[in-house]
DNA sequence: ATCAAGGTGTTGCATAAACGACAAATGGAA
DNA sequence: TTCCATTTGTCGTTTATGCAACACCTTGAT
């Protein structure tokens, strides 16, 4: 398990699982498809489906957050601070990345990939935030990633629903001073 | 060794060793290509291209002689007699193959090519000279595939080298009456 | 001529994947 | 509702692949 991650049949398993999910998503909703459709999909046993995943469910997070985050990648994260910045390096990432899911994926799953965006997000955020704030206590710095994660998605969720005129790095500049605030004060 | 030629595993791993090899193949010359280049392309350990292939000159054989067989397998000798119709076929699938070929490989094996192209050759008149003459002698049978497969390689070689202004299909005409009398003479 | 570096086949053992079977759950259609 | 077909998780066994190590050859540089 621990050893496992770097096996080159796993990782062949995994990305033809996850490359069948994919393209099956361009053709039905989430809803109809079956874990049978991704196996046959992908030529592979359904037992071994079960050995990577718990459920299909399982396997929509995964797909999800390794998407996301590739996206987000091209953030180095390990370098840039918590700032003005990287914040509209976020925001513009994750509209990017719905971007181009609503554009591969048919509706469906709208609340489950919200959840795991937002969950992606207070990891980020929480990283980012240990590194500057080292002396600080532990549970203000989660708390404070929590607010943040939620108040970046919702703001993307208002973009893509009412402010789709403006460039997204020019919305989200209009909040940067209540978060950059949120941020100082932790 | 008996079932496993179905076995998902065997046909996937078999199937990235084959295209690594071509797409090595486009990159350097055959005598640079090693074992550790093909699997570390592949992405699979050096112990299963082992498991099965004796060595790269085996891998070779059956690649080509799939990727001949592929060609070939457009004229349909389950039913096709061995007549002249058929025989300008098979001509036309060589002098094809063998262009497909020299545009993706580099030169340096050319004798081996060679020998594997008039090996299938073989196989497939023998098939079928098998199916139209059941009653005759089978040692008989097997001399005649002999002499046609040296005969119409022979012919493709004469094509490329020599004749190419013609359509290779214009070219084989003129050694049809040859190679039907002594099919008819079996 | 010697040495170092890299490729070749081969082996024994660890583990992922295939396969077939199973009971249970799900979901339509009559 | 009942029935029937399909999917779902799970299991035990078999097989293919990964891995590390090995002795043996090349080959090129010193």
């Amino acid at each position: 398990m621990t050893q496992s991650k770097r096996d080159p049949r796993v990782l062949r398993t995994r990305k033809l699982i996850m490359d069948s999910f994919i393209e099956l998503s361009g053709k039905k909703e989430f809803k109809d498809i079956t874990v049978k459709d991704i196996t046959t999909e992908a030529k592979i046993n359904r037992a071994t489906f079960y050995y990577h995943f718990e459920d299909i469910y399982d396997l929509l997070d995964k797909v999800l957050s390794e998407v996301l985050l590739i996206n987000l990648n091209a953030i180095d994260f390990e370098k840039s601070e918590l700032n003005e910045a990287s914040i509209i390096d976020i925001f513009v990432a994750i509209t990017d990345f719905q971007r181009a899911l609503s554009s591969r994926c048919h509706r469906g799953y709208d609340e489950t990939i919200a959840r795991i965006i937002r969950e992606q997000l207070e990891i980020i955020f929480y990283g980012m935030l240990r590194k500057q704030h080292t002396t600080k206590e532990d549970e203000s710095l989660k708390i404070t990633a929590v607010i943040l994660s939620w108040g970046v998605y919702g703001a993307s969720v208002e973009w893509r629903r009412n402010r789709k005129e403006l460039p997204p790095e020019e919305f989200i500049k209009s909040a940067i001073p209540f978060l950059m605030s949120g941020i100082e004060h932790v």
